[in-house]
DNA sequence: ATGAAAGCGCTAACAC
DNA sequence: GTGTTAGCGCTTTCAT
């Protein structure tokens, strides 16, 4: 049995793949890393991995660590849409590859869920049922996730102009349970003619539960929601969630076979690569109320 | 800027620690795991990530890649009661703590939570209720969690023996949604005369429910069910899930601490690590119906 | 105190 | 094809 040690030290490589999230704790990262991990360790290589707390400090330090310790690779979910340390790699340091959260340079290989698509389906489906009034609630705007979702409402609801539809867009601070709380509190009492709300993320979407319920309202008799990422227990909650559901597992399988793929010296893509959503409709959307009804 | 694989071969010392778990998506672990990563990495050590899926066969292989690849210390959350994968890094290999699931034989540290408390709380809570046909469903035997649960289940409602509370007590194959649901099943169709359910982990908790709702049985109303862990997002169910609480960052957090005691040459105590929990009371329990009450 | 050198275990290059 | 050897970059020891 070869000393690895030994060996890394004479073939320069290390047989090591950093994965760096935002927080284990969300649900959503739990089946990335696990395809990921598991992608990695088929082809010979361990994962150590780096939970940055969504601290883009504690980011910038994973990232050195994970090069201090010779990472040949990196998959990295943290990414803000301008990332110095993340940037860097494009230029210097180990192969890296995106999960979901991009670049704005597009400097680095990503792959992504199809947001847009599912989002214009759930805005679609708003509308059928009869809404006009939509509010998107979403998270900080230096997220590409965020800033793709955000566009697609808007043209979305767009496309529907004439038959009256409007949406406002609001960014939070994060995408936790609380900021959704907040948010929703917010639009809840500024915006009462809104009868159903797209959620940024499940996360969000759970604290708009709260704040519907805070303020009286039912959901989805009342107000509307649909979530996004078909979240483990989404399907569980009451009402159980409408949510754009993305391909959890296999976003960390293909970013870790894009990443094998620049290892072993194959030329990437330079687009993104989009794998595909698909809205799910569960309990938590419906007609608006008559008395809103436009 | 020092190269690891140079250093490391001088000192014989890796920095990097494993971290085994049965299955990332269950979401007790992320906390956990959250907790030992970031304590392990405060004190310098990268962590390799290896999922088993729950297979013993993937957990030997895991352990021997972790000890190919030189980790210092591997922190195990798969063991089961018997496991000579496990039982041999007692002996020999890096220096191991044990996460929640213990060995029969005590050969390596553990760190777990107070189940035995825990559930003898939730007896005495469905008692206090007014039930008297209790039945605790849980996984499979050859764990240690299972184990402590199911006696401090027997031993709890047998202090209640003249008062004519019994239980019955099934094992299943796994904790998953799918199993707890094939329990829930079976006791529901064997023992309609069961008016609380004690189940050994939250997900049997959540297949409990699909079964009940199946058989027409309402929850509490019909059937009252506890579940075990309190892992997220079980307080928004509908009902809210009574569960038992277990600090599942602090049992990552501890389990790493007793690692790194154990690496800086400490002596570690033969008693296990034994955590507090506590019975989160929500909406899944009330009294027995009248019809069934004893 | 400061500096030089040996050697950790492997692989790749090269000589035979 | 088979065997030998140099050297990867560090730490530690030993000599000055």
């Amino acid at each position: 049995m070869p000393d690895p040690a030994a060996r890394s030290l004479r073939t320069r490589r290390s047989g090591l793949v950093g994965v760096v999230i935002p927080d284990l704790t969300n649900p959503v990262l739990a089946p990335i890393v696990q395809g990921a991990e598991e992608t990695l360790r088929a082809a010979g290589f361990g994962c150590l991995l780096a939970d940055t707390d969504n601290d883009p400090a504690r980011e910038e330090a994973a990232i050195a660590e994970l090069e201090a310790r010779r990472c040949e690779g990196l998959v990295i979910a943290t990414a803000r849409r301008r990332s110095p340390a993340v940037e860097r790699l494009a230029k210097h340091g180990p192969a890296a590859v995106l999960v979901t959260r991009g670049l704005d340079t597009g400097a680095l290989p990503l792959v992504a869920a199809d947001d847009a698509h599912g989002v214009a389906a759930a805005v679609r489906h708003l509308v059928a049922l009869g809404h006009r009034h939509l509010a998107h609630l979403t998270g900080p705007r230096d997220l590409s996730t965020t800033a793709r979702r955000a566009r697609a409402v808007r043209e979305s609801a767009k496309a529907f102009e004439r038959s009256g539809v409007d949406v406002v867009v609001r960014h939070g601070a994060g995408f936790t349970i609380a900021d959704g709380r907040r948010l929703g509190r917010a639009l809840l009492s500024a915006h009462p003619e809104v009868t159903a709300i797209v959620a940024g993320n499940d996360m969000i979407a759970l604290g708009c539960l709260d704040a519907m319920a805070e303020a009286g309202l039912r959901c989805p008799e009342d107000v509307s929601l649909v979530g996004h990422n078909d979240m483990p227990f989404v399907d569980r909650l009451e009402p159980a969630l409408t949510t754009v559901a993305i391909p959890q597992r296999a976003l960390g399988v293909r970013a870790a076979e894009v990443l094998l793929g620049r290892l072993a010296g194959e030329a990437v893509a330079p687009e993104p690569l989009v794998l595909p959503t698909e809205l799910v409709v569960r309990g938590s959307t419906a007609p608006p109320p008559a008395a809103r009804r436009s």
